[in-house]
DNA sequence: ACATGATCAGCT
DNA sequence: GCTGATCATGTC
């Protein structure tokens, strides 16, 4: 009899589980085993155990079952990709078996053939500035060895040039390629450039694609084909490379390279790892990198590549500061939250034919209601906010749950009529802006007025052809693209972000502001960009107006240098939900007891906060507290939350999420 | 995570 | 006594 380790979808015992079986396995087979009654789990294969005295030890030997067969779909993980899964699951403490199949294609019978993109590999049709061609010379440098650039380049610097002249590289040496992107959203444009300019495959992976579809490129991608480029998301970190010859992480800054849910990895992060492990370059590119990466690659040899000119000298965008508190410049209450200043300068472009683009980070068309009487509020009963008002469909919806109510013709606790509205979304932008410009077409473009891929295809069409003269968005629309026709760029509602309580929520604005200025003006025209807020002193803007990045650097380093964050220290954040608010806060204690007792013992470098409940404490009738861990010692780090996860034992109802290097600390 | 069996409150 | 909700326990 054979006995085997194997990572078990589930997560009892942490993921690992012993089988038995007559046959022979190897190291990255994956098969069925049964778990408790009539269940079956997918499981993987980790190693073969010969020591059966020490197996007696752990578990009586009658215990043990027999693996039930390999099963359907994907035969085995080649041993250092399982390996890469096992870090992965390991650093962010996250049982090993869960990750796998987390990762892996659901087992497909009869999968759908998939259509592959050939590149035309056509010449370059502009020329390459002197930054870009040192860039390139730059990179090229360290082919066939670890190296990791930041690729720090001003929006419309021509990141993407870069990009493409070291894939073509890459790919002539016969090498594959991954390319990481933020969004979904963004893949249609890429796809496009690379579609003319390289020679080989062009293959895509995003939350659109099937199952079937995923399986496919799964096992095109393991049987390693003819050189490629893969175009994806995330998730597309875990599909089976073989000769990856460079990885580039476009808009590394971006905040979707986080996964929230299941293993909390970060794409960036563990790009570099795997870059590392294979020996190959990385490029993260960004025109506003994290603190973190810039800080990291500015002290390393060749490890920034600064690129501070638009290609034909097209000048940047002026920034403009609006006081939104300032009366002189509200004049008419009716277009609130706009100020007339505001207004009078999107009047200008829209009549000389022009584009405009409104950013808000808000849905809906008032934040919260209150009755003008009684002062009587709405609040959603499943958590601990107030509910927004949508006036298209004439209801208060919660921003976090399912709950919704028809929005009441009068005060339910006084019967007042009047209903304060307060606070402003893109909906009550687009109602004040149509009533301004009535012959204009305003369109919306947030994930209340777009449903799928299509319609957000669709309403950008729509908008590059001019059909649409003023095109108001969320942060949805403020990655990536280009629009030609766009001089002038209005944010508002800055102001609740600035206050946000995250020790990052400076380094957010600045990227958001940053980017957005991004946007208008890549042509002859001069670009302008407009910011209305309420405190409009706040150094950040002057940071942003001037464009004193590398001011605004060293002031956050500095920052995070006293107050103790990263890239000082390095932290986890431990989430503790349940139903009772009681348990979630009492686990929440004893964890921070915890791991105060371990300091105390033995890891004096530790540091730990809270234990304190979120800022929306109360979701869909789930309560959430949490505890901040930090140190500059990440092997402490490691080692304190491995002894919590192996001594912490709470009631059933609680749930307990480790947050290896989190980003929102809400 | 998931299933199972025990315990308990509320009720006809 | 029945029912649904909650809880404690085991799963290689």
């Amino acid at each position: 009899m054979n006995y085997y380790l194997t990572a078990v979808n589930t997560p009892f015992n942490r993921s690992l589980l012993t089988y038995s079986s007559e046959d022979f396995y190897k190291i990255g087979d994956l098969v069925e085993v049964p778990l408790g009654k009539n269940r079956y789990e997918k499981g993987c294969i980790l190693e073969a155990i010969d020591d059966i005295e020490k197996l007696k030890c752990e578990i009586k030997l009658e215990k043990i079952r027999k693996i039930i067969g390999r099963f359907v779909g994907i035969e085995k993980l080649d041993e250092d990709f399982l390996n890469y899964l096992k870090w992965v699951a390991e650093y962010y403490h996250y049982p090993v078996g869960q990750h796998i199949f987390d990762v892996l294609p659901k087992p497909m019978k009869r999968p759908k053939e998939i259509k592959l993109i050939d590149g035309q590999n056509k010449e370059l049709e502009y020329e390459l500035t002197e930054e870009q061609k040192r860039a390139i010379t730059t990179i090229s440098k360290y082919e066939n060895q670890y190296k990791k650039f930041l690729l720090h380049g001003v929006t419309g610097s021509g990141k993407t040039s870069v990009y493409i002249e070291t894939i073509k590289k890459t790919m002539s040496a016969g090498k594959n390629v991954l390319f990481l992107i933020p969004e979904i959203n963004l893949t249609p444009q890429f796809l496009t450039v690379l579609k003319k300019s390289v020679s080989g495959k062009i293959l895509s992976y995003h939350s659109s694609i099937t199952n079937s579809e995923k399986f496919k490129v799964w096992n095109l991608i393991n049987e390693n084909s003819e050189p490629y480029i893969m175009v994806g998301v995330r998730s597309s970190i875990f599909l089976p490379y073989k000769e990856l010859g460079l990885i580039i992480v476009d808009e590394e800054h971006d905040t979707s390279f986080k996964q929230e849910d299941r293993c909390p990895y970060h794409a960036r992060d563990i790009a570099i790892k795997k870059a590392h492990g294979l020996n190959i370059p990385i490029i993260l590119g960004s025109a506003t990198p994290t603190i973190e990466t810039y800080q990291q690659a500015t002290s390393v040899m060749d490890g920034y590549i600064r690129m501070a000119q638009r290609p034909k000298n097209i000048s940047m965008p002026t920034v403009e500061i609006i006081d939104g508190r300032d009366r002189n410049s509200r004049v008419r209450e009716e277009v609130w939250p706009f100020t007339d200043l505001g207004l009078q300068k999107i009047k200008e472009k829209v009549n000389e034919g022009e584009q405009v683009l409104v950013f808000v980070n808000r849905l809906g068309f008032a934040s919260f209601v209150q009755c003008r009487s009684c002062g009587e509020g709405f609040d959603c009963p499943n958590c601990s906010t107030s509910l927004k008002y949508f006036k298209k469909t004439q209801t208060l919806n919660c921003s976090f749950c399912e709950y919704k109510i028809s929005f009441p013709e009068s005060c339910p606790s006084c019967g007042n009529m009047k209903l304060l509205q307060k606070g402003f979304g893109t909906e009550k932008l687009q109602e004040v802006l149509q009533k301004e410009f009535p012959n204009k077409t305003i369109d919306r473009f947030d994930r209340d007025n777009i449903k799928n891929f299509n319609e957000l295809k669709d309403i950008l069409e729509r908008f590059k052809a001019g059909k649409i003269d003023i095109l108001v968005g969320t942060q949805m629309l403020s990655k990536g693209h280009n629009f030609e026709n766009v001089n002038l760029v209005v944010v508002l509602g800055i102001d609740s972000q600035l206050n946000f309580p995250d020790f990052r929520s400076n380094e957010k604005v600045f990227q958001l502001l940053t980017q957005v200025a991004g946007r208008p003006g890549r042509s002859k025209k001069q670009g302008h960009v407009q910011v209305e807020t309420l405190s409009p002193d706040n150094k950040i803007f002057e940071r942003v107006k001037n464009y004193q990045w590398e001011d605004f650097y060293k002031d956050e380093l500095e920052v995070r240098k006293i107050l103790d964050y990263p890239p000082y220290t390095r932290m986890c954040a431990i989430y503790f939900s349940s139903r009772f608010r009681e348990r979630a806060s009492d686990a929440a204690i004893w964890s921070k007891d915890f791991f105060e007792f371990v300091k105390n013992k033995e890891l004096s470098s530790l540091d730990v906060l809270g234990p304190r409940p979120l800022s929306i404490e109360k979701r869909a009738n789930k309560f959430t507290w949490n505890i901040l861990v930090k140190t500059s010692n990440i092997s402490d780090l490691h080692w304190s939350v491995e002894a919590f996860q192996q001594n912490s034992k709470f009631h059933q109802s609680v749930s307990v999420k480790v947050d290896i290097d989190p980003q929102q600390l809400s």
